[in-house]
RNA sequence: GGAACGGUGGCAGAGCGGCCGAAUGCACCUGUCUUGAAAACAGGAGACCUGCAAGGGUCCGCAGGUUCAAAUCCUGCUCGUUCCGCCA
């Protein structure tokens, strides 16, 4: 959510701000928020005198009593009718307040201001690479992976189909392995300032509300009805509520957090997009890394926390690429923004493997996570930062695609080798 | 799933419908004392909304209700603890 003192305060710079997301409808619910807060503080003005009279009066009467006064009998008449009228303005008060709250809710992030311009994910700039990128591939490496993995027998999604329906996934064997050892690398790189967090992975709507997926996104998360829970489409959901309702000691941040989690997507508005192989599917594994944080600390977390995420997949050796989400591209909840793409040859495309996002204090103000300043009166809403460490398919997809050899077998990066049981290389299965 | 009990400030823990934003203890902060600290003593100190401020309002798990007046009475929900049942 963003601050509606800030809205109220400086109304001229919200709207600039926001204008850059370039959706003009944002601007008329802009101007719809700013009303409704200003009747809600003359009510409430109104209502706060009335209660203070009525308050006022039961003290009277109490007193009245004491000394068996008969006139307590008068007050009490007087204070009736005061408390009727206070009855009809906090009812009103209650609704002009719900109101604003849910269109606060719907209002998207301000964007940072250097977060670069631009309407479409065309216009987000290049911010460093291509790295590793071959001048040119080998024909055996443009296979895309889906048949590579058949061919391997690790990737068996016509039985996951089978069991879960379309847009569902399966590994099989060192497939499976594979995906695994994916994790556990990521983890282990950031267990140096991270902590591992095992979070539930089935959530509250409050809890999903925090992050920004409710109430706007309600059509892309899976919901459980009978229970009224919903899975989680990232770690990051759990984890950004983790510290939700508390106050914080300064000393506390930053909090550094991360997770493996598997991933649960309803793909709403994607249907019959990337149905092939493991571009887009409903459930997927990631470790998501992620900081709670004071507004001085985040600058540099965003920094650390996109080398970190680069790290991962440099260390990998595959080909990829880091660009800078421009305004128009942007996700609701995001201040500013950096996305790795890492190319697959067999698929020719760049994939987008990891997104690492801060979000001021938009997360914060909705889930009320705060801290205190050493000993300093008061508190402050904190902020948050999060980035995907790494999401398997689509890096196991590039690791099928370009360490394809020539004899048709998968090379193992590496970094990975630790997790693979000895394995070096992923063969077809000679049958 | 059934039953019993419970949810009060950072923690522990009192609280007759009005004198309760709330005793007391611990922790915390500031002073006095001390070379410094500890101890002792004195004082201070919750969060949120609104207001330039003075002030006003809200908050005792959540939501309703009763009442002139609710931490206190009633109802529903929720969470926790314990016991039973079920179970990886």
């Amino acid at each position: 959510m963003i601050d509606v003192r800030l809205l109220r305060n400086d109304p001229a710079v919200v709207r600039a701000a926001l204008a850059r997301r370039g959706k003009p409808d944002l601007l008329e619910q802009l101007e719809h928020a700013i009303s409704l807060d200003a009747r809600l503080r003359d009510i409430m003005l109104e209502r706060d005198a009335l209660r203070q009279q009525v308050n006022g009066l039961s003290k009277e009467v109490g007193a009245l009593r004491k000394a068996g006064d008969t006139a307590a009998e008068e007050v009490m008449a007087k204070s009736r009718a005061l408390g009727d009228a206070e009855t009809g303005l906090a009812a009103e008060t209650e609704q002009v307040e719900l109101a604003l709250r849910d269109v606060l809710l719907r209002i998207p992030n301000l964007p940072h201001p250097d977060a670069p311009n631009g309407a479409s994910d065309h216009d987000n700039p290049l911010v460093s690479g291509p790295h590793h990128l071959p001048t040119q591939f080998a024909d055996h490496q443009k296979v895309p992976h889906w048949e590579i993995g058949a061919a391997l027998g690790i990737l068996d999604n016509e039985r996951a189909v089978k069991i879960s329906g379309a847009m569902f996934t399966m590994q099989r064997g060192l497939g499976a392995t594979l995906s695994r050892a994916l994790c556990q690398y990521a983890l282990d790189s950031n267990a140096d300032e991270f902590e591992e967090v095992r979070p539930p992975t089935l959530v509250t709507s409050a809890t999903l509300t925090a992050t920004g997926q409710l109430p706007k996104f309600a059509d892309d998360a899976f919901f459980i009805e009978r229970d009224d829970l919903w899975c989680i489409p990232t770690a990051e959901v759990p984890l950004t509520s983790l510290y939700a309702g508390e106050v914080l000691n300064e000393a506390q941040l930053p909090a550094k957090m991360m997770a493996y989690s598997p991933c649960y997507r309803r793909e709403a508005g994607s249907a019959g997009r990337d149905t092939r192989g493991m571009l887009r599917s409903h459930e997927f594994d990631k470790v998501e890394i992620l900081a709670v944080a004071t507004p001085e600390q985040s600058p540099d977390l965003l920094q650390e926390m996109v080398k970190r995420a680069e790290k991962l997949i440099s260390g990998l050796g595959l080909p990829y690429r880091i660009i800078e989400i421009c305004t128009g591209d942007m996700g609701q909840s995001h201040h500013r923004s950096f996305d790795i793409e890492v190319y697959a040859p067999g698929c020719d495309a760049w994939l987008e493997v990891s997104s690492v996002s801060w979000f001021a204090d938009y997360q914060a103000r909705r889930a009320d996570i705060r801290f205190k300043r050493g000993t300093q009166k008061g508190t402050e809403i904190a902020h948050t930062l999060n980035g995907s460490a790494l999401a398997v398919p689509r890096v196991w997809a590039a690791i099928m695609e370009n360490n394809r050899q020539a004899d048709g077998s998968v090379r193992i990066p590496d970094v990975l080798l630790p997790y693979m049981r000895g394995t070096t290389h992923i063969v077809p299965k000679s049958e």
